[in-house]
DNA sequence: GGCACCCTTGACGCGTTCTTGACGGCCGAA
DNA sequence: TTCGGCCGTCAAGAACGCGTCAAGGGTGCC
């Protein structure tokens, strides 16, 4: 089953989407701010986000931001306002399509299932495979010798950080404003205790990694 | 170079079109009608295609259809035609993007940029050689006869100057400030310290520099 | 209220890296 | 030839960064 986030602060509208798209097949969640949006996306990981620029509580290009820091999926952008430049900043900002307000919701839909067909078969096996461990980022799910093995949100994060450069270095800076937010540049301690927690639960070998190595004094990287 | 197929009959179209996609350095092809198009898409196979759908001689669905028979690149319609309808099903037959005329051209540009964005990055990370060594910068990696090389953070950032100007001579002062900061001056013995370990991990004869070259009282050079 | 889980924060030991100083060789100038 | 400047090399203490352990605080669930 797709997956949308729809984030709207209007709940006419927020409502209509998601009976539309539920009567499609999708399965919707919604969220009414950014901050909602941003930790529902964390949550269920959606395949689609419809995202309505007009926020109440941030800019609705943070949230593509924010969002454009993990996740590829594809993010098409409701608006009240039809001036060009406000459809290119967005564009531009990592939106895959524009639509402005009032829509026709069957033009909606069309765009809906291009965006999803693009991203559907074309995506490669979301599964990672570390030693002895699987890794599916897209069911967030983890196995270990075919055992279940649970992450944190957290942990999550930011081994998906790390699982999407595969063999880059990622350096702290990064992965602390990934994970934690624009304003976490020094806490580097933080990486270090959620590094380990990870090793302990990925690696053959916690104390001697493999996959999950540090780059000291630069970052972090995964090494299939 | 990402090539694009421009397909209009309109002449005063296609022009505006090609002189604007090829000043933001796109390599365009135009075709006037549909059996044009399909010809032109099979001999250059572009990254993106640009779509009227009025075209002279047969129907831009078909067009559509074509392309999509044997090719994945984005497919951004131009219409003239605002009708939900049409676009619903330019965009089920395959389109990616429905944009209706008159068009801002600004905005067209946007939608080309995120079309390309989604497709584009196949392509890994430039490297560079250094006779028997090659290094990733953006990766942060570097091998030696396939073995990896490690590099301290300080000497990485003195690799990165250099090997951003190839061939230039880069002088002490300007390697120390980017390096060490600006209040660093006359600290040669630093380069001293840090040009010696890079030979000895990069060079194949550390005593016989080829690549990393010192400049007696200027700088240092890195040859490619 | 009690409990479990997760995130945050502090502290310590150890290995690596950075900094600093000193020595010798090469080369051009006096 | 002698001297001074510049570079490459070596060595040692200082400083830093990392892994680890442990404890406090917040939140949701039973």
């Amino acid at each position: 089953m797709i997956k949308v986030l729809v984030v709207d602060d209007e709940p006419q509208i927020a409502r209509a989407l998601r009976i539309n798209l539920a009567a499609h097949g999708y399965e919707v969640t919604t969220a009414a701010d950014g901050a909602q949006a941003l930790r529902a996306a964390a949550a269920v990981v959606p395949d689609l986000v419809v995202l309505d620029l007009g926020l109440p509580d941030m800019d609705g290009f943070e949230v593509i931001e924010g969002l454009r820091g993990w996740s590829k999926a594809p993010i098409l952008v409701l608006s009240g306002r039809a001036a060009s430049a406000e459809k290119i900043a967005a564009l531009d900002a990592g939106a895959d399509d524009y639509v402005t307000k009032p829509f026709d919701i069957g033009e909606l839909l069309a765009r809906v299932r291009a965006a999803t067909r693009r991203s559907g078969p074309g995506a490669d096996s979301p599964v990672t495979a570390i030693g002895p461990v699987t890794v599916d980022l897209s069911a967030r799910e983890v196995r270990r010798d075919g055992e279940e093995v649970r992450l944190t949100p957290t942990e999550w994060q930011l081994l998906e950080v790390l699982l999407r450069n595969p063999g880059k270095l990622v350096s702290q800076r990064e992965l602390l404003h990934r994970v934690w937010g624009p304003n976490y540049d020094r806490e580097t301690n933080y990486l270090r205790q959620y590094m380990a927690q990870l090793r302990r639960k990925l690696e053959a070998d916690p104390a001697r990694p493999v996959h999950l190595l540090t780059e000291p004094g630069m970052g972090y990287r995964f090494r299939p």
